[in-house]
DNA sequence: CATGAATGAGAATTCATTCAT
DNA sequence: CATGAATGAATTCTCATTCAT
């Protein structure tokens, strides 16, 4: 309608298609979250999710092949989600100490401990022992947050100790969110401050054995 | 058949009624086990539980009145199970650090390792958020750890002091728990003896702050 | 009811469980005979036959496991149903010529022209390059015929001679079946007597090449 | 845009629109050829024809409406294609005994064995009981044929016996043709000699009965 | 107590067709 | 002309539950 010259460039007025495609996935993805934090993975059904996505049924597989495309990438989403979250807390975080704080405060941050996100995760796990998809993201999941501890404390172990030490920290970052979010605990503030002492009682540990 | 007068006592020849249903209910639950564990929570028909106990679809309801009821069930057997072999070590533990220990043992034993048990545990705990019925068993299993803890830790600290580390002594082994059991790691000797030298750690600040 | 002693023996008052069960087989496939018939292979649904049969559409699966389960059965019963009929009029005929005749009145006897048989069997061969299920039927039951003829043909002809004429009239019989039904014929009366012609003038040769 | 007048003439130097619409026409229809073909009739989706034409699927219902047009369309094609086949061939015949060949050789030719056509011919077999569309393209076929054939015989015979000889040969190439195909033999060679013999003999019947 | 045939609601998936771009 | 995202009805298959035997 208007009549000044367009701009030249890669900017058109509207979402360009590919974008537009990118928006209905990450709807899709969005609607399946609230889906399983809401009624359960077991009543999570594509009309349940397509309903809340206000879209048709059938737009699932379109866009996804299928229903477990669909659980996939939502579980890829909320994994890639963790780790842009800790890469950023990271590249501010100066110290050692910091460091592993920042992982900290990542995985048992107040995103973690939303309903929403909490009994997603918890879903997914249920199901990682049997289907191999689930289980590949999983993996790639835990990794990281070994290997971000392991960078975290290189600097002041051994690569052996610096390995045990991560594994221990992870284990009970794991453990406290799961018994929050299994109680239904909302709070995670406590559950952070109680990790942090944790870290500082082993750091003490290390200046001693030195 | 035979007019005789039954000779009271101990043992008749027969199973009494009560104690037959018993071993039903008891073959149900263990096919219900093996089939979470072999095929999952969602792939868990009331068809292959029958398949498996080889009896026919009809007696789940008969014995359980339905699925969900089946379902309880077999999580309370897994709860009781737990229980009563904590218990039993606890009766052998003669010192406070051999209490915090059989705790563990029991939590992180070779029984709770087997993919047969721990992906069952996981896939009820998928569903706990969504299940009142679960979740009620679920709280009931998760305070009997930390009390357990909390009781053996009594003779040491003050309560408050006790119940703080014994939350987290239990999410330690929680999370070494979930961690090795997610990855699909089949053996608990390695996570017992983190957990071991993580309490040795504890037990040592706790002299050094007195 | 009756107070007299049953008779000892295989035959109990009401129908036996297994022969209930075939009964049950039976009307579905007669149910999968008429729907392909009346609407059509693409439009035979398994609602449709379950309508047909006045059973629910779980049934299908319980007893035949899928749909091409059902289909399969189908075709064989058409495939048996043709057999039994062929080897009770060759059984009666009499000389090489009645055998023959047995062969073509069977093949394209009354019953193949009912628009219910025929539309099923063309329906079906539509299918059959697609389905390794139904072409092994197929084959067998193309085998047959051709067996049927050099059988009856044998006291004849050398053994080459009667597979080739056995092949030309199997193939006029399948051709003029093919063509009637394909137009829509009805009667299968003057078919049957072209094909009697045709087989005659081929003994007629038979007798003069001597 | 260009304001020049077009020149008249043979051929501008792009196709002319009406001539592109039909090579895309074209190539839907072979599409869809090849993929009855491959995949079966149930199989043919019409995103599997558009994969196959390189084109989107909305292109099917701007050329042809529906799908059900465009197998239309695809049927007249294979139908057209042997009629221009058989005329080439009859026209270059010079006597009866040779234009029922060619009547032969076209329909038992070595394309009409091709998997491609074969395989298609049948599967819109089967549904023509239950297509007046279909019926339509495929009783127009059965009459040429036929009437290909009686053309043929007229110099040698009255019309009834005509008739009747045309009707018995075009079963016999239809009873070859089919059960060559239904067998899955791809060579014609064999089953086009057992025809010509066939007629052969039909012929020196004829020349003993004058 | 136990069986297993039968039901029927509900789930995933497919696919022809439409329509804004 | 052409695209392909979107729809939504139709279909198959599953499965907890019931009930006559």
């Amino acid at each position: 309608m208007s009549s000044l010259p367009r701009p030249t460039g890669p900017r058109p007025a509207r979402l360009r298609r590919v974008d537009a495609v990118d928006v209905r996935r990450r709807q899709l993805i969005e609607a399946t979250i609230e889906a399983i934090a809401d009624v359960g993975f077991n009543a999570t059904t594509i009309a349940e999710i397509a309903r809340r996505a206000d879209v048709s049924t059938g737009l699932v597989s379109f866009h996804f092949g299928d229903k477990d495309g669909l659980l996939e990438a939502t579980l890829r989403h909320l994994a890639r989600d963790l780790a842009s979250t800790a890469a950023a807390q990271m590249r501010q975080a100066s110290s050692p100490r910091a460091r592993v704080q920042a992982v900290i405060d990542t995985n048992l941050g107040p995103n973690q401990f939303e309903r929403r996100i909490g009994t997603v995760w918890l879903a997914f796990w249920g199901q990682v022992p049997h289907s191999p998809r689930f289980a590949r993201v999983q993996q790639a999941y835990q990794r990281r947050i070994a290997s971000n501890l392991r960078h975290a404390l290189r600097p002041l172990l051994a690569p052996k100790a610096a390995h045990a030490l991560a594994e221990t920290i992870a284990a009970m970052i794991d453990g406290l969110w799961l018994r929050a979010t299994l109680a239904g605990d909302a709070d995670g503030h406590e559950v952070r401050s109680v990790a942090g002492t944790f870290v500082d009682n082993q750091f003490m540990l290390l200046g001693q054995s030195r």
